[in-house]
DNA sequence: GGACCTCGTTGACTTTTATCAATGCAAATT
DNA sequence: AATTTGCATTGATAAAAGTCAACGAGGTCC
């Protein structure tokens, strides 16, 4: 049994779904972490509904002007930049719990695209009235801060891996990245189907999807995973872990 | 004439140090930006002083309890994070009004190390202080937001720099980078000396030194740039902005 | 002032990854 | 059920960057 299992279809975007973090099992990951019951259903009131989307649709897109940020309710989200010249890097993936649109804030425009990569569903949190909030729940603008601080960390171990890794460890590294959070998510770490394209994931890590599908099947012949397509499953967790810490793995 | 001189020797490190953000000159590129009189008097006496570091010295280390955010007063930082199996991976320079340091917000611990690449000079910024301040002022809480936000988004552009470009494209992007921050910061956008080695630019660029040595001697056989050692003269910035848009080069 | 030492440059060669191209698979459409 | 279409795999070859090694320049320390 997947753990990953498509939405039914739904309208493109459907603006006022009714949402209450003090309801949703994944408070606990996402912004109302630590709130009291109180301040949490004044964070309620302040979340401007939900949105839905279907896979394929762009949540914002670079230019857009700024005027939320978005928690991910269910579903899988890419975010990308472009330049002019038409490349295109994609800057993370993102998950239920996580938040999405803190690019825009600098600016008040946003820096890169966001868009569905299955059917998802997000909520949207205005972020005037979470500056307003936050100013009086201070808990609340403490792990706004820590979010935004875990997305520079989160960028800097990127920068490592797209700096310092090759190939098939970038590959690895992605890999137990995703089993980390579907295990944090409650779904197995070992098994689950992959939203994104090779493409994607090679421009993620900044290679060719020639070059993904290779190590995909590398690994599989070295019995490290087992691979059909977008199905994944981790056969050997540890041992994809040495992969990522050559030296240790060659003196233990 | 060069911008770029070193400062006196001066003790390894001097807490105490006298500052305020409303006599201080980089006051539009750093954290007081867009603060009243008042707000910014308020801010000043939040400051804990300022601390001189000599060149090679470390402002934190990875692992380093977080208390402060830093703000680049005098001088040339960068930012690395290590792997256990040793490898090395340079995030970020800083000048002068940039924000060191919010990488611990997430965890209360440095993940990253900061070193003076020569002396320098920072203003300590106790992060409990600052939420406390900015929950009062809001165009202060608003420009933190920014500030983090821009990290965020430069660290785009350094995964697209590392994810899409081949070597000649990221060190003119990081050459043009670094002129236009110290144009912002009144210095000649076209002559300046690089405080980092070979090394660092490399690690920071996803390449080895010998390959930045070989593009920084190509650029100069073009006629692009001029180099000697750590000395960089722009001769023909249009053409080495060229080299970032290849399609259009060729086209236009 | 000379020796040392770090950093930078350059060359020859190797490794890795990209590119080009053909084929296969599977889901979506009609 | 057949066709289309997008995605994935695999192979042959080319290009880019890495590695290893030697040498040179500049600054620092006695």
């Amino acid at each position: 049994m997947h753990a990953n299992v498509k939405q039914n279809v739904i309208p493109l975007i459907t603006p006022g779904l009714k949402v209450a973090c003090s309801q949703c099992n994944l408070r606990e990951l996402c912004l109302p972490f630590g709130l009291s019951d109180v301040d949490m259903g004044r964070l309620d009131s302040l979340i401007g509904g939900g949105r839905k989307l279907k896979r394929g649709h762009y949540l914002y897109r670079a230019g857009d002007p700024f005027e939320s940020i978005f928690a991910v309710r269910s579903g899988f989200f890419k975010t990308d930049v472009l330049t002019e010249d038409g490349r295109d890097q994609v800057t993370g993936f993102q998950m239920a719990g996580e938040i999405l649109g803190m690019d825009g804030i600098s600016t008040e425009i946003h820096t890169c695209n966001a868009v569905a990569l299955e059917d998802s569903e997000v909520c949207l949190i205005p972020f005037t009235e979470l500056e307003m909030l936050s100013s009086e729940i201070h808990s609340l603008q403490h792990h706004l801060h820590k979010v935004m601080s875990r997305e520079i960390v989160r960028d800097h171990g990127v920068m490592m891996l797209l700096g310092t890794m090759r190939a098939e460890e970038r590959l690895a590294a992605f890999l137990l990245n995703l089993s980390q959070r579907f295990s944090a998510r409650g779904y197995s770490p070992a098994e689950f189907h992959l939203r994104m394209t090779r493409e994607e994931i090679g421009s993620y890590l900044g290679l060719k999807l020639e070059t993904v599908s290779r190590a995909f099947s590398r690994f599989q012949d070295d019995g490290l995973i087992s691979v059909q397509q977008k199905h994944i499953r981790i056969v050997d967790i540890p041992r994809l872990k040495t992969l990522l810490t050559p030296a240790d793995g060659r003196i233990g």
